[in-house]
DNA sequence: AGGGCTGTTGCACTGTCTGCAACATTCATT
DNA sequence: AATGAATGTTGCAGACAGTGCAACAGCCCT
């Protein structure tokens, strides 16, 4: 909408690839050096791009501060951290806590495995949409036409053999985890992990947030896992409780 | 420089404060909403911003991946992370790893303490800068006159009795800093709290990051950290050589 | 129904962004 | 040391993209 704007935030996902000199960053955006330089230095002033020292750019530093301060605006995190940490403090394994946000699931909090061997993930990184449980959650509660032109829109890597394959596949698997109010991904995104996650839901019923337990099979079997359903489904319901029992009202979001 | 993209990015840390509607922005930025409303919708599909379902605006996901991309490529943090985890296993206490940018110091990296009584901070938020060890020791490093040109522009707020009262001081502090290779805080930021640093070198010597130890009075005396010391120069000296000892280079920065 | 509030669109104007070309600077090469 | 290439920087005139206005649409509250 904005050519300008547009043009100049486009920079970000460029140099987050790695640092680049104006040159390659006037090439990549299609303009001339001169308004390649202009876009850089405002960004700079903003602090969202740094200069180091061979003269090339970066993103800057301003950007981990925006970053952790719209973290902390999100209260459902700030709500569910203590139970999430307890969750952990009882079984031991990793623990989630995602959100949907315009087409994308992401992790916004987690708690480490307390055994040797941990899963891959990390805060902020979007998540495998396709197949992770909590992203099932998130997906399932979406109204239909919504949850079916996303599921359409979305491509189905094949990370496993057990990977949903298709729109139709996730559609159908939606439904089912809509109906029973919990989901799991069993080895869909690593072959030897297994995940079990439960929703937690705003004053209206909403979903707002997706809490998940993962573990590898060479620490738990899946059967031994999903015995941790209950307690899971317990600390979901608890979270939510207290989030929509908040006198402060910020929506259904 | 770029008058527009000087406005939209002046939304971010606005948004930052706490979610924002149309109005709100536009008067904040002295602007006809109109324009405050296309500058949004240009954040928006850059997923800088994202739009709650009461209307109001909020910083979007993708600011969380570009962080965190950004985080990925300090090579220093990737490094120095297994050394950090490993000195506190063999001590317990909060280790931290910071970097000087712009004016700011900030912390790249952060283990927590195994002892109940944490101390406060966070990834990504600015070190008081007159006060913190890891500061210390990146400013000792810079080139004199910009030392002493950075020192000047300062503010030096009182956090307690022991914090650095002024210019003059923190110049000959950070002299001595210079020369001694390492830096403590004693109750400079918060009064029951504890700090050893060492700085983290690159190959032609120049100080690229530094760590520390941090630990409140309740857990240990000031003098009892300090015994720390060795282990943690040593720690840092084992980031420094395997930092510089690096095949890829990647500038001084 | 009516009035107030907020978000949205079309349009004419002007101011800001653009690309150019000339200049500055650094670095490599002879 | 001097030349050349490559990169970053500045001033300028023209043009186009961004601006504010005013009118419209939708919503909630009375």
């Amino acid at each position: 909408m904005s050519q300008t704007v547009d043009r100049a935030l486009s920079i970000l996902p460029l140099l987050a690839e790695g640092p680049a000199d104006l040159g390659q960053v006037a090439d990549r955006l299609g303009v001339h050096k001169s308004t390649a330089l202009r876009l850089l230095r405002t960004l700079h002033e903003h602090g969202l791009v740094y200069r180091q020292s061979d003269q090339r750019y970066r993103l800057g530093a301003r950007l981990f501060a925006l970053a952790q301060e719209a973290m902390e605006n999100l209260d459902v995190r700030e709500i569910a951290h203590p139970h999430l940490v307890r969750l952990n403090e009882s079984c031991g394994h990793t623990v989630h806590l995602a959100v949907y946000e315009e087409n994308e699931v992401l992790y916004i909090d987690k708690v480490e495995s307390r055994y040797p061997v941990r899963m891959y993930s990390r805060i902020g990184k979007p998540v495998a949409i396709t197949v992770a449980a909590v992203a099932k959650l998130l997906l399932a509660d979406l109204p239909e036409h919504e949850r079916r032109a996303v599921a359409e829109k979305l491509d189905y890597p094949a990370y496993t053999s057990r990977s949903t394959p298709n729109a139709g596949a996730f559609l159908r698997e939606l439904e089912k985890v809509r109906e029973q109010g919990w989901a799991t991904d069993l080895g869909g995104h690593e072959e030897s992990i297994n995940c079990v996650a439960a929703p937690i839901r705003g004053a209206d019923g909403r979903v707002v947030a997706a809490m998940s337990v993962s573990a590898p099979n060479v620490v738990v079997t899946a059967d031994e896992l999903l015995t941790l359903l209950p307690l899971v489904r317990r600390t979901a319901d608890a979270i939510s409780g207290e989030y929509s029992g908040r006198t402060q009202v910020k929506g259904t979001e």
